[in-house]
DNA sequence: CTCTGCCATGCAAGCGCTTGCAGGATTTGC
DNA sequence: GCAAATCCTGCAAGCGCTTGCATGGCAGAG
């Protein structure tokens, strides 16, 4: 019934405007070297001049794959994520790959939408940075065969790579350091959360702690995740009367928006209480005062998921293995001596 | 030559074992009513069991058309643009919509790209949020039929619609309340760009002065963009002897990094000089002082987008329009009384 | 001037899915 | 019990592109 997409413009279209075939427009616009230079002008001036873009999606059908490295993100805005996923982008674009993101809010039906998008681009590759998944969606990406990497989720299995940082190390590193600043009294402040890297460091935080100095106190606070969940968890910290000279936050945005609501209330930074982050995002170097926080190597990470998921070749697909990732610690002004009390 | 793509599952695979044809797998995949129930489980039960996923290339190209919102974005870092990206992938969501999105890192090669990947997937709608953007390449979306809006660039064109921020006019207000508050000497902190909407700012700053007082004084400066550059632009500012009682910048992020770089030579933040910013970002309302800044409705640009690109046919489709956007002045703690000379 | 061989191009099948149309099976009405 | 209406399902064409194979033309060799 003729074309059912008026607007639709073709090879075809391009073809006849050059008078050859359309396997011939084809090969010009893949740069296959076989075709006379003067035929390949002449497609390429008809190209140009119907305005024609290639559809991808045909291509990608014919090729039986495309070109295409899928991320999928829990969570943009938290700089922490975005590091990695523009360290993704950019490899990606350096070997010639379009990028498509699926962000998923921390919502896992979002999650399960984001995978089935995935699998049904057929992307070449995919890198999931999102913390938490369930052992059967793990497998659904694993069945797909599709060359993938998990940031910090599940086990390794089949065809994928789980890289993961270790938390419980940065987390010690950072109760020892306070430690030995004299801190004895310490708060965690965590955010409302049942992943799994966020209860290991609560965990490790009071395990740490109690290692330390058996007289030692430890306590836990959480709110919202973010810098207004900072300040939200400092407020019930204060109002608890539980009065730390340390506290420890999971990350550094909770970390500024605990110190903002600290500032309020009259105490000084660290005089009066030391504060610790955890990511090192570039906030912790300009606020103030500068933050005490542990570094991930988040570039780092991005280029070893990217190698693990479409690397030259060199090591990927292997039997899945497990990357570990040291953390370390970044010592700047919102630590101090412990207060005497 | 029978398959070539061996791993490939599609909807024979199905059809067959479900004792069907592909017609019928379609329709039950696709939700069509008119299949009989007990066929239809029969259907999702193969499905299930093969681990299928359907070829979304497939589909599109035999749809003619594809359910993705396509975004361009020139830097997802900057929280104005991840503000306005997020409100769109929630506005797409709720329609059920895939979304994906292209950054363009401010590179005009990246940006040709994105373009011509959107075209490519031929998106049902297509945000672009760049700051600037050639005549030539507006034009090849325009051609390209497909509904678009975009922020802050050109000029309005057939079927697409522009959306802006009156930027003068949050430059104005800034003026003049800094002006209320006896300020004379008054510096601009950019960054070193030729985008449209930064030299809008630029100019009317200068021309906002002048109109306050004949005697003000104002200078200009500039760095890289971003906390970094902020930094460094005040660093010039001090080595170039001249002491405004007032900074205006280009964005809260320089703000901030001006602020730390003033706050380190032992000027204090509003008594010694007052500094404000542009967009109200998150971080204004935490940084130390809390910032006086332009505000700019994110969302609900995000949402004027969303509605002009793939909005309830309400109103899109309007030999493309206009709309622009006011902002509004956020008084924080960062500006106070100019200090006497 | 004919023969061999290569170069540039065209032919046509096929990628996995949708969908208008047709037709067999099952009901319903009388 | 039979015709008509209804319901499901299958057939096959087509979406725009790639690609193995076939072929026409032309150059150089003899």
């Amino acid at each position: 019934m003729g074309k059912r997409h008026s607007l639709a413009m073709n090879l075809d279209a391009v073809a006849q405007k050059a008078a050859v075939s359309t396997s011939t427009v084809s090969r010009v616009l893949n740069n296959l070297e076989v075709v006379k230079s003067s035929t390949r002008s002449r497609v390429l001036k008809a190209a140009e001049e119907l305005n024609y873009h290639p559809n991808l999606h045909a291509r990608s059908l014919a090729r039986g794959k495309s070109r295409i490295l899928g991320i999928i993100v829990s969570n943009m805005e938290n700089p922490f994520f975005l590091d990695i996923y523009r360290t993704l982008e950019s490899d990606a674009h350096a070997r010639g790959l379009e990028v498509v993101v699926a962000n998923t809010d921390y919502q896992s039906a979002q999650l399960v939408a984001s995978v089935q998008l995935m699998i049904g681009l057929r992307v070449a590759g995919l890198a999931v940075i999102v913390s938490e998944m369930e052992e059967h969606l793990i497998q659904t990406v694993a069945n797909s065969r599709i060359p993938a990497a998990f940031y910090d989720v599940g086990t390794p299995q089949k065809n994928i790579t789980n890289i993961r940082v270790d938390y419980r190390k940065g987390t010690k590193k950072t109760v020892s350091y306070l430690s030995s600043l004299g801190h004895r009294r310490m708060a965690f402040i965590g955010h409302h959360s049942t992943l799994g890297p966020i209860s290991e460091r609560r965990k490790t935080f009071l395990e740490s702690v109690h290692r330390c100095s058996s007289t030692a106190e430890a306590k836990i606070f959480a709110g919202p995740d973010g810098l207004d969940g900072g300040r939200q968890a400092a407020r019930e910290l204060l109002e608890s009367g539980f009065r730390p000279t340390a506290i420890l936050c999971v990350n550094d945005f909770m970390a500024v928006g605990v110190m903002r609501e600290l500032r309020e209330e009259g105490l000084q930074i660290p005089r009066d209480v030391s504060v610790t982050g955890f990511d090192n995002i570039k906030l912790a170097e300009f606020c103030s005062p500068p933050l005490t926080t542990v570094h991930i190597p988040r570039e780092e990470i991005g280029h070893i998921i990217f190698d693990n998921v479409l690397g030259n070749g060199r090591e990927k697909h292997d039997t899945g293995r497990e990357i570990v990732i040291d953390p370390e610690l970044v010592i700047r002004d919102s630590t101090g001596l412990a207060a005497k009390t």
